[in-house]
DNA sequence: TGTATCGTACGAAATTTATCGTACCTTTAA
DNA sequence: TTAAAGGTACGATAAATTTCGTACGATACA
């Protein structure tokens, strides 16, 4: 495998660099530091090391930053809803075969979803014709 | 990281791992040779590349095998129904903190999600109770 | 004005994942 | 009974991902 590129021709983001995705998409545009101490929370990570990623991030084109301070500050390019879809694409494509109701059945038989989870779907398909 | 294990002690399969579990479940169990021409429909892999990632998968305890012949024949140790759940809950966790509505409105909200998928999913929903 | 602190840059090492080459065993068929 | 075809074992290498060490520039403030 020479490189990893979703079928939109987006590098897909790997494990570690979601992680700093999410950090970003819940606080906000962020500096390194931030972010850094953020994953520390969860689990040891070196400052140079969460940079390193921040960086190779910016490389990709998945974050882009203002140099503008001497604190860069890091931004997400694309929108979290919009990342998040094609992960999810890719997901069902891959596990289902790209059917929805598929995995959605998967869903439902799966006992970790609440009943709470599923009246709440219910509402929603219904608000929607 | 020192290993890759889920919140139940599984080993998390990987994407190559992962290809070759789609073989197995679609197909039922089968030798290294079959596995391998299904993959080569798809790309180019060479035979011991393919035997490795198997013989990978039966250590980690994800596939057993059947050495009576010479033809070893593998098999996944658990259900196809039971490994997707594990890793649609680790999706569901990762990137909607667990909530199976938000994921839902995702799928909704996607462009790629026909409307005969929804029209299914809300058959399915009605059935339910 | 120096020194401690906090920042970035970047190569290199470590780890994980994926692929392959080669040795060698079994079966088959001429 | 041997050569060809097809199988497994397994170490080595490649590729991708992750982590870190070190150098060095900015800032703050005693």
């Amino acid at each position: 495998m020479k490189n990893n590129q979703t079928e939109n021709n987006l590098p897909e983001p790997t494990k570690a660099e979601l992680e700093i995705l999410q950090v970003l998409w819940e606080f906000g545009p962020s500096t390194v530091r931030f972010v850094n101490d953020k994953l520390n929370e969860l689990r040891e990570v070196n400052y140079t090391s969460t940079l390193k990623q921040m960086q190779i991030l910016a490389e990709k084109g998945i974050l882009k930053r203002d140099e503008s301070q001497m604190k860069h500050i890091y931004i997400p390019v694309e929108a979290e809803e919009k990342t998040k879809d094609q992960l999810l694409d890719r997901f069902v494509n891959t596990l289902y075969k790209g059917s929805a109701s598929k995995l959605m059945m998967q869903l439902l038989g799966n006992e970790k979803t609440s009943k709470k989870e599923i009246e709440e779907i219910k509402r929603l398909l219904d608000s929607m014709n």
